[in-house]
RNA sequence: GGGCCUAUAGCUCAGAUGGUUAGAGCGCGCGCCUGAUAAGCGCGAGGUCAGUGGUUCAACUCCACUUAGGCCCA
């Protein structure tokens, strides 16, 4: 069997081989010369045209078709005749290895499989070298001369190239027919030659006794079951399994190993007698035994079934004579292919946990194991269910997802050989296991082939797993401050039902993100129904990154710092709980460890007390509740997204830091019912915008132009051959045009003579915003912010950079988040007065329980700063 | 040689039944934000959709061939 093929470069000779019975030669040609002296016929196609033809004084046969190529030129025939007339004449062999076999050998056979393409139409025929040598030697009852042994070498015996290797025989054999006068000419041939995987040698395929199972005999059955199975992706089925099947040989089943599975065959030492028994229990093996030791060995389970131990147990044949087992041993593809099987002890032990597990719902490997493993699961099944009773037709699986390989960064496979090869031991150490399968799973889907790169390994742990990681810390940072853990087991209660006690109703946010988190469920479970694993993982993680630590938890941080046991503080330590929980239980599949982790950590070393599991992996896959899933608000939260990242780019294109409060943002949506949605939202985008007030804005003509584009889809279809002309028109109609036609729904032109009115639907209308304005806007939506500067707005500015400051100094100076701090400010001015307005806010956001500033002198361990361009000192002191 | 799969931005990948200006993340440049985050947000630069030919009003998408890579088989 062969491991790999390379394209080489091998010698290819045109031999010329004398006919027994007339004054010519056949020319042969072979790109193996070394099988030349194991041949025993050669092979004309019997329906194609042969000549004879004159070469240097010589007559040489070979196809009519390959003249021209093989001399270089026309050649007029001699002679000119079928294939098939050519059918058992004789020829002298070039050897004289096997002349004394002669009288079975040495003559012209036809096949249709002579191919008029390369070489002479006439091929040599040697059956102990390649499988269609073999065939066609059966076929005529050929002798099998094997001057070569399976080690690559002329046996003893073999004349002067005994004891040589092949590839150097090569040389020394076409020299000898040189000297013999047989070479006709040498040519070099590329071609696809079968290598050792391991070592890089060179293979040769040559005839051994071997078992077979006769899977051919099965074939309709084997296509039938497999086409069954649900084969993710489906082309797997219809392309490479099916042509495998297709054309299906009988299984080599056997092995010639030390050690091993042993074939369980037995056969009579007596010459004369010869039976064969297969043996199919240990029961039926020791008490067929001439030794009573074996049943005693067995009965102590201390029976050793491998090869080479097993081959001391004799049977008692029939004849009474001893029977000896077959040495071969069975290919390991079989033990893969019986997995299911022999797992349970099928048919010797439990059969009722077979008959529930069997077949199996899923399993998974690469695509190389079309003729491995799930080829053998197949045959194996299938063979059984045709033959036994108690088994369900069919193949041992149900459904297979078939995995594309690994490969370099340029999308070249690894080997250690170029030097390209990733350690996965080295991988898994530097990233973990988990962030390492991660990236696989989510990286692309499994059927493709990946591009393994390392970077980004990186930025799954970066992003994903360090995002979840700090959004659980968050959750722990505080529930630790409030003891939530130990009060929950002091009350005899799980963490979750302690929550709920105290918590009051669901808030907004808390209904959004759940409702966030029941559609991912829901979403999850439907993929992976469906056999999808990239797409579900990618869900987890953008709902975890973008929905849950960089929007709920980012702007509900304020109620985790409330009071001990505050209402809403509680709801959102559950909902945030519930949601991590969730995480934990739906990733599990992915990332089994970082899983296990989150729920240990979140239900409580007592977790098993209060009637929790002890692991994820036992917990069960959660179930979407869809009655929390609000579509409404998902919208609605999505259109305040958007505002809120309209708002943001239109204050960096001012220049106009988030810091400095602005007093007005003018919102503009789809329709003016629009914004009434947003009323409860109004204050998150006062939060995200730093702006004091939000209000609508019906005057959108103010802002924008409007502009027109074909919708192609629609109108294509219509149009025909007119569209671009249409696409032309409608481009080029004025803003005032387009909002007429927005208005009146009708606009007619005439291309080409034709006239042609559109419809709305086939157009769609833009609003394009107007220069000159502090405007963004995507689609219907639009915002515009008021940047005017009241003396307030310009304190407040002035106190929130001061905030600012002391925060990042309470972060550097290591206090716990629940410091209380004194603040001493050296400052100008306006500082000072702004610091006097904001002193409340300054002091409620820092936690400050004083804001000294100070006349003359530096504050003690201040640092310096710049504040809105005034300068200033900060020091800050725990108390 | 036969069969199947892959090729889209510097990198990794999305792009139902052909339809407008081909998207995301990372990386890069500039700006912003940060009492959980080695995070985040905004803007910008970056593409002959491997190549050639064909079908079509219209092709990343369909067809043929070619190139490169992968797997199974000869």
């Amino acid at each position: 069997m062969a491991q790999g093929y390379d394209l080489v470069k091998d010698p290819s000779i045109y031999v010329k081989v004398k006919s027994a019975d007339g004054d010519f030669s056949y020319l042969v040609w072979t790109t193996t010369p070394w099988t030349l002296p194991s041949n025993a016929a050669l092979c004309m196609r019997p329906d194609a045209e042969y000549v004879m033809v004159e070469h240097e004084g010589e007559k040489l046969v070979l196809a009519e078709a390959l003249v021209t190529k093989v001399f270089g030129e026309e050649k007029a025939p001699l002679d000119k005749r079928k294939g098939s007339a050519y059918a058992k004449r004789k020829y002298l062999p070039l050897f004289d290895t096997f002349k004394n076999e002669a009288a079975r050998a040495f003559y012209l056979i036809t096949g249709d499989f002579v191919t008029l393409e390369d070489g002479t139409g006439i091929v040599h025929i040697a059956p102990g070298y390649g499988a269609d040598d073999y065939e066609v030697g059966r076929a005529y009852d050929l002798p099998v001369f094997q001057a070569v042994e399976a080690n690559g070498h002329f046996r003893e015996g073999s004349g002067a190239y005994a004891g040589m290797y092949i590839k150097d025989a090569d040389p020394i054999i076409i020299k000898d027919l040189k000297i013999a006068g047989r070479m006709f000419k040498k040519e070099i041939y590329e071609h696809n030659y079968p290598f050792c995987w391991r070592c890089d040698s060179p293979l040769i395929y040559i005839a051994r006794q071997s078992w077979y199972i006769r899977t051919t005999q099965f074939r309709d059955q084997l296509i039938r079951n497999s086409n069954a199975i649900n084969w993710v992706p489906d082309e797997i089925r219809t392309g490479r399994m099916l042509n495998w099947l297709e054309n299906n040989v009988d299984w080599a089943l056997s092995r010639e190993r030390f050690w091993g599975t042993p074939l369980p065959i037995w056969i009579c030492d007596s010459q004369k007698c010869g039976k064969m028994r297969g043996v199919g229990s240990v029961e039926q093996l020791v008490n067929e035994a001439d030794d009573p030791k074996w049943k005693q060995l067995a009965a102590e389970e201390k029976l050793d079934l491998h090869r080479p131990t097993i081959d001391e147990v004799k049977l008692r044949c029939e004849c009474g004579g001893t029977m000896s087992r077959v040495p071969e041993l069975i290919d390991v593809w079989f033990d893969s292919g019986a997995m299911p099987f022999a797992q349970w002890h099928y048919p010797f032990e439990h059969l009722e946990q077979f008959k529930e597990k069997y077949p199996a719902d899923f399993i998974s490997e690469a695509v190389d194991q079309t003729r491995g493993w799930f080829y053998s699961l197949i045959a194996i099944s299938t063979m059984l269910s045709e033959i036994r009773e108690d088994l369900p037709k069919g193949a041992s699986f149900k459904n297979v997802v078939v995995l594309e390989f690994i490969l370099d960064k340029e999308g070249k496979k690894m080997s250690k050989h170029k030097g390209n090869v990733v350690d996965p031991f080295a991988t898994v150490a530097k990233y973990g296991a988990d962030p390492v399968r991660w990236y696989l799973v989510a990286n692309s889907n499994l059927w493709l082939p990946t591009n393994f790169d390392e970077n980004g390994l990186a930025e799954v742990c970066r992003k994903y797993f360090d995002t979840l990681r700090n959004t659980y810390s968050f959750f722990a940072l505080y529930a630790n401050i409030d003891n939530i853990v130990d009060r929950a087991h002091q009350a005899g209660m799980t963490v979750e039902k302690f929550l709920e006690s105290k918590a009051g109703a669901p808030e907004t946010m808390d209904r959004w993100v759940m409702s966030r988190y029941q559609s991912l469920v829901k979403n999850v479970t439907d993929d992976l129904d469906k056999y999808e694993i990239t797409r579900p993982t990618r869900r987890i993680q953008s709902f975890v990154i973008d929905d849950l630590s960089n929007w709920y938890v980012r702007l509900n941080r304020r109620r985790y710092w409330a009071k001990e046991d505050d209402q809403s503080k509680m709801r959102a330590y559950l909902t945030l709980y519930r949601v991590l929980e969730g995480i934990s239980r739906i990733s599990a599949p992915v990332t089994p460890f970082t899983s296990e982790l989150l729920w240990k950590e979140l239900a409580g070393e007592k977790r098993q007390e209060h009637g929790l599991p002890l692991s994820v992996h036992m917990a069960g896959f959660p179930k979407a509740d869809e009655s929390a899933i609000d579509s409404r608000l998902d919208e609605t939260m999505e259109m305040v997204r958007e505002i809120v990242s309209l708002g943001r780019a239109a204050r960096s294109r001012k220049n106009l830091k988030v810091r400095q409060p602005l007093s007005k943002l003018l919102v503009g949506v789809k329709q003016d019912s629009d914004f009434g949605r947003l009323n409860e939202y109004l204050g998150i985008i006062q939060d995200e915008l730093n702006v004091k007030e939000v209000v609508p804005s019906a005057e959108l003509g103010n802002y924008v132009t409007y502009g027109a584009k074909l919708n192609f889809k629609v109108a294509g279809p219509k149009l025909g051959s007119h569209v671009k002309a249409a696409q032309t028109f409608v481009a080029g109609l004025s803003s005032e045009q387009v909002r007429q036609f927005e208005q009146s729904g009708k606009l007619s032109f005439q291309p080409d003579g034709a006239s042609i009115t559109l419809t709305p639907e086939e157009v769609e209308i833009q609003k394009i915003e107007k220069d000159g304005f502090a405007v963004e806007s995507d689609g219907p939506m639009m915002v515009a912010l008021v940047t005017d500067l009241t003396q307030e707005l310009i304190d407040e500015g002035f106190a929130r950079e001061m905030v600012n400051k002391i925060q990042n100094m309470r972060k550097s100076s290591g206090f716990d988040v629940t410091d209380k701090i004194t603040v001493q400010v050296r400052g100008t001015g306006p500082l000072r007065s702004a610091a006097g307005r904001f002193d409340d806010f300054i002091r409620r956001e820092t936690l400050a329980r004083s804001i000294e500033f100070l006349d003359t002198g530096e504050p003690d361990g201040g640092t310096q700063w710049n504040i809105n361009g005034e300068d200033a000192a900060i020091a800050v002191k725990k108390l």
